[in-house]
DNA sequence: CGAATTTGACCCGCGC
DNA sequence: GCGCGGGTCAAATTCG
């Protein structure tokens, strides 16, 4: 991803007109509100600036672990494999984590639901089995399976029953710093915006293999909507089911922050109320220009 | 106090 | 039919 990502200055000529050198008190106040967002703005530039080069950083990262991986992968190849046994060949988990650069497998089951696998890599010291996604999932059980030490844990969409979708979580046999996400369904709704909140404030984790996120306390939080966009975009290219192919997701990713930002910003009331006072104080300015 | 999580009990499919 | 193991339920517990 290009690092200079999306300027998102407003770039509002905020100087007082020369013909116009009384301003009223509610001018100054607006000036003084323009100025603040255009700070604050500024400061959001800055801080997109620098996300956009920790996912560089990250992506970088990714494709170094993978290229040391199919190391691992060529010495997995000869040892015995499980016949069709999907759900726990953790050999199989890697030759896929290999083949798939988003460590995203899809196959589907034999009631014809989509079944994907996402392979994230946490903290060692991150014990939980909470997998950041951008969707609100209910924990409904957990077990220790045979094969495995770690226990596996069991998650349903909060929107079921109408979201059907379900997904199990367990640490990898091999390497217990990642986490196996195996998502049963697709959901039919939109991503939650809190939980995307939350990715974003999880930002730190510089050790993921992909953007996703583990979190020892998955718990909703709240946080600015100006800041949202810049994770989302990242989760969703990571999770997007048509698997975008690495080249191209740069530009995805740049497309997508530009949309998102507009929606976020549309979609803050504040800053569309700020902005329709602006624009009208601009017009009204003009025409009181024109008349005199 | 309501919502979310935990965890032991239960269910069910599969292999023997 | 029986036992095993994965998946789900639901009462108890925890948390905000």
């Amino acid at each position: 991803m290009d690092s200079t990502c999306v300027d998102t200055s407003l770039n509002l000529n905020l100087s007082p007109s020369p013909t116009h050198m009384n301003p009223t008190v509610a001018e100054v106040v607006l000036v003084e509100e323009l100025h603040r967002l255009s700070s604050e703005n500024k400061r959001l530039t800055e801080t997109l600036t620098h996300m956009c080069v920790s996912y560089e950083a990250l992506q970088k990262h990714l494709t170094k672990l993978m290229n040391t991986s199919s190391d691992c992968y060529n010495h997995h190849q000869s040892r015995k494999r499980k016949a069709e046994s999907y759900e726990n060949c953790n050999d199989e988990e890697e030759s896929l984590f290999i083949k798939r650069p988003n460590n995203i497998v899809h196959h589907h089951n034999n009631n014809n639901n989509k079944v994907s696998k996402v392979l994230v890599k946490t903290d060692a010291s991150d014990s939980s089995l909470y997998v950041m996604d951008g969707y609100q999932w209910r924990k409904y059980g957990q077990k220790v399976t045979r094969d495995n030490p770690s226990p596996r844990a069991y998650f349903r969409c909060s929107f079921a029953p109408s979201c059907p979708v379900k997904k199990k979580v367990q640490r990898s046999v091999e390497d217990p710093t990642i986490l196996v996400a195996t998502y049963e369904g697709e959901h039919n709704h939109g991503r939650s915006q809190t939980e995307i909140s939350l990715v974003s404030s999880q930002s730190h984790s510089s050790e993921t293999i992909i953007p996703l996120v583990s979190s020892p306390s998955s718990r909703i939080m709240s946080s600015p909507t100006t800041l949202d966009l810049v994770k989302n975009s990242i989760s969703c290219v990571d999770i997007d089911h048509n698997a975008q192919n690495k080249s191209s997701s740069s530009s995805y990713i740049h497309k997508f922050l530009v949309q998102e930002m507009a929606t976020s910003l549309t979609s803050d009331p504040n800053f569309t109320a700020v902005l329709a006072t602006a624009i009208s104080g601009k017009i009204l300015e003009q025409t009181s220009l024109e008349k005199l």
